[in-house]
DNA sequence: CTTACCGCCTGTCGGC
DNA sequence: TGCCGACAGGCGGTAA
């Protein structure tokens, strides 16, 4: 369920929470597996944890120790909570019990998410492939609006391929092209290098915007402490299917792209 | 090489 | 009421 906002902005929120002294005195996994099975090396399965930082690279939570890092995803439908008691309840997968006596809970009904230990971070078989990061430099080269145009896909698909750029999901696909004026299907070789550039710029304010809104929540989407992100309210096409245009009017279009669905104002965008 | 589509899962919702 | 299909913030594998 999260996009780039929402891990974000529950990167933050964990990190704010974070137990001083920030030691994990147990690891905790229930079955069924996640993405992938849930385990930790031998050696480590009794060891206590000193959680350094919390970083984020594309959608994956990292939580930096002094064995290694511990990499969390939240698939389509996954969130932490944060206890002062343990109280399990369906689908909770994963348990890190803080030596403070807190609990931090991961739960994930579609088991889609990932949680995983690597002994570092060179190691992590996801980030192997991923592309520029929307907040650093390199996300400004002229090399990432070159990928852009580098494929006759779909603008909506490319913008969404992690190995293009990070952060983009389904619905902040439709809400930066909207906001750029660009058609969700128009193929990338013909959008104007000036307009791709402009597309781009689009994205990074546009995550920015979310993040700041504490992210979107349309249905499962929750902070660690159980609050909704506020971002939802100012989406303009995502969801609003049959609905008018905030800008000109028309009815906003709804049809799958690459089996997602996208929305858009086929006025406004071109 | 590219690209569209299919699984992986559970839960919810709308239509009949 | 219940059943059944469609759909849901992701992403890798695969077939063409």
């Amino acid at each position: 369920m999260p996009e780039l906002p929402e891990v974000e902005v529950l990167r933050r929120d964990l990190e704010s929470r974070l137990p001083k002294p920030a030691r994990i005195s147990r690891i905790h996994f229930f079955a069924p597996k996640l993405r992938t099975p849930l385990q930790l090396p031998t050696a480590l399965e009794k060891a206590s944890w000193d959680v350094l930082a919390i970083g984020r690279r594309s959608k994956f939570l990292i939580f930096e120790t002094n064995h290694g890092i511990l990499i969390s995803h939240l698939g389509m439908s996954g969130y932490w909570r944060v206890e002062a008691a343990l109280n399990l309840i369906k689908h909770d997968h994963v348990v890190l019990q803080w030596k403070s006596g807190e609990f931090w809970v991961y739960n994930d009904p579609r088991r889609f998410g990932v949680f995983e230990f690597y002994p570092s971070i060179d190691k992590v078989k996801w980030f192997s492939r991923l592309g520029p990061e929307p907040f650093t430099d390199e996300f400004m080269s002229d090399a990432v609006v070159r990928s852009m145009r580098s494929s006759g896909r779909a603008i909506k698909s490319i913008i969404m391929d992690a190995q293009v750029m990070v952060g983009v999901g389904n619905i902040y696909a439709s809400e930066a092209l909207f906001r750029a004026g660009i058609n969700p299907f128009k193929s990338g070789r013909k959008v104007p290098y000036k307009k791709m550039d402009e597309l781009r710029r689009v994205i990074r304010t546009t995550l920015l915007n979310a993040i700041k809104g504490g992210g979107s929540s349309i249905r499962d989407y929750v902070h660690a402490g159980g609050e909704k992100g506020r971002f939802q309210d100012k989406h303009l096409v995502y969801g609003r299917e049959g609905k008018s245009c905030v800008k000109c009017g028309t009815i906003i279009q709804s049809r799958k792209c690459q089996g997602r669905s996208t929305f858009w104002c086929r006025v406004c965008q071109s």
